[in-house]
DNA sequence: CGGTAATCTAGAACAAGTTTCAGAACTGAA
DNA sequence: TTCAGTTCTGAAACTTGTTCTAGATTACCG
């Protein structure tokens, strides 16, 4: 169970760069990915069927595997693509509070929301991504990067004028502190998630858990005295 | 994969409380948590194969799944069984530090120091405990409190005097906002450990998260104006 | 001791992820 | 257009978690 001799010498289409995708490769996995959300927000993981994910997709099974070299690489990459649209769908409406622990405490919420709205595809997702070995590991990590980027994105400052165009938020970099806050902020943010899917915890206390959390950002905020034990105890 | 037919309504021994095992049960039962520590201290999640449990403790197939009704059962029960351990162990050596959070903070990492000497048993258990289903959430509650009662038992002040029996703590009831702030750390220790374990993080950037959640602590002290935004944002 | 119910064993059988392979279809270059 | 190399297909095979069944063992009760 999960090896790789085939992939790695001749770089799959599963890396986004290497070789560019033709039309029709581009219209394969953009239906294998439509598939997998679809089956996923049925009935999560376990609906998603590698078997019924090729059919349904109009594609062979080894092809399959071409694209997505396992369920768990599929998955995550399902999420990628998901991420994706939540950040942009987040970017439009910029949090409305005014501490930066609070803006992401609230687009954190608002991404949590959306996630219930289809709870089977959040835990095929997140199950996929904390389930994921070594050799899923820079799939996972651009899954990070994006949820990084969304945390930082709410919370920049609002900007008086529009911006045009480009990523935004080169204009005030964090702190380290605050980069170790957004990391423990997004442990909590998956750890809640999974207790909530599992049923141990309630849509409330994953709210707690996430306020508590995004206090760490106020307190790590520039300008702020560090009075406890430093960073190496 | 995954349902539950027999089980539920004869209330098999995996139990703890309701049908008192034999003495040849419990053997079985020991039996069989060994080796799936044995097994999953060489190769981690996939190295713990139902069969070979079985076989190396001397069970039939059938036995095995009627003491533990999946692989993640088995392997939570053995997270159970090793946070037993490593909670007794911790007690005898109560941590140095003064403020509550760098004693968490201690405690945690010897926790950790001691999941990286086996870290392929430390992989088996994260990852079958994240990849746990409703079915098995009974048993991750148990791991659960078992890791609240380490680290509110590192949270606790030093006592002078040596307590001479029973379960200590029953001085100061940590605060809501406290037990808030050890759900998070959970959160984060949890998740911590499977970045580390998917080779995504250092160990050293555990060692920074852990420090970085631990200040919570701190900030949710009994006596500390809390300055920003209530819990109901 | 005999009987009965629960438990255990051995092994087959099934399900779903993954691999493999021979041949068809496609792509790009000459 | 034709050729060579890659990609895709269809189907079988293999792996490992899980379930099922028939018979042997064991535990308990009178």
């Amino acid at each position: 169970m999960g090896h790789m001799t085939t992939e790695s010498k001749a770089a799959g289409p599963a890396l986004p760069a290497s070789p560019p995708l033709t039309e029709r490769q581009e219209a394969r996995r953009r239906r294998i990915l439509h598939t997998s959300a679809k089956l996923a927000s049925r009935g999560g993981f376990d609906a998603v069927q590698m078997r019924e994910v090729a059919e349904s997709s109009g594609v062979a099974l080894g092809t399959l595997y071409r694209y997505f070299p396992s369920k768990v690489h599929l998955l995550v990459a399902t999420m990628q693509d998901q991420l994706q649209h939540m950040h942009e769908t987040l970017r439009k409406r910029p949090p409305s509070e005014e501490d930066p622990g609070a803006r992401v405490a609230q687009t954190l919420m608002r991404a949590f929301r959306a996630l219930q709205r289809e709870p089977h595809l959040a835990d095929a997702m997140v199950r996929a991504l904390t389930f994921a070995d070594r050799s899923v590991s820079p799939e996972v990590d651009t899954v990070s990067r994006l949820t990084t980027a969304i945390i930082l994105d709410a919370m920049a400052p609002p900007v008086a004028h529009p911006p045009s165009k480009g990523p935004a938020r080169p204009a005030v970099p964090p702190t380290p502190e605050q980069l170790s806050a957004v990391r423990v902020i997004e442990h909590t943010w998956h750890s809640a998630l999974i207790t909530w899917l599992s049923g141990r915890a309630s849509i409330a206390q994953v709210k707690i858990d996430i306020e508590t959390v995004c206090r760490l950002i106020d307190l790590t905020a520039p300008g702020r005295t560090q009075d406890r034990h430093p960073p190496s105890a």
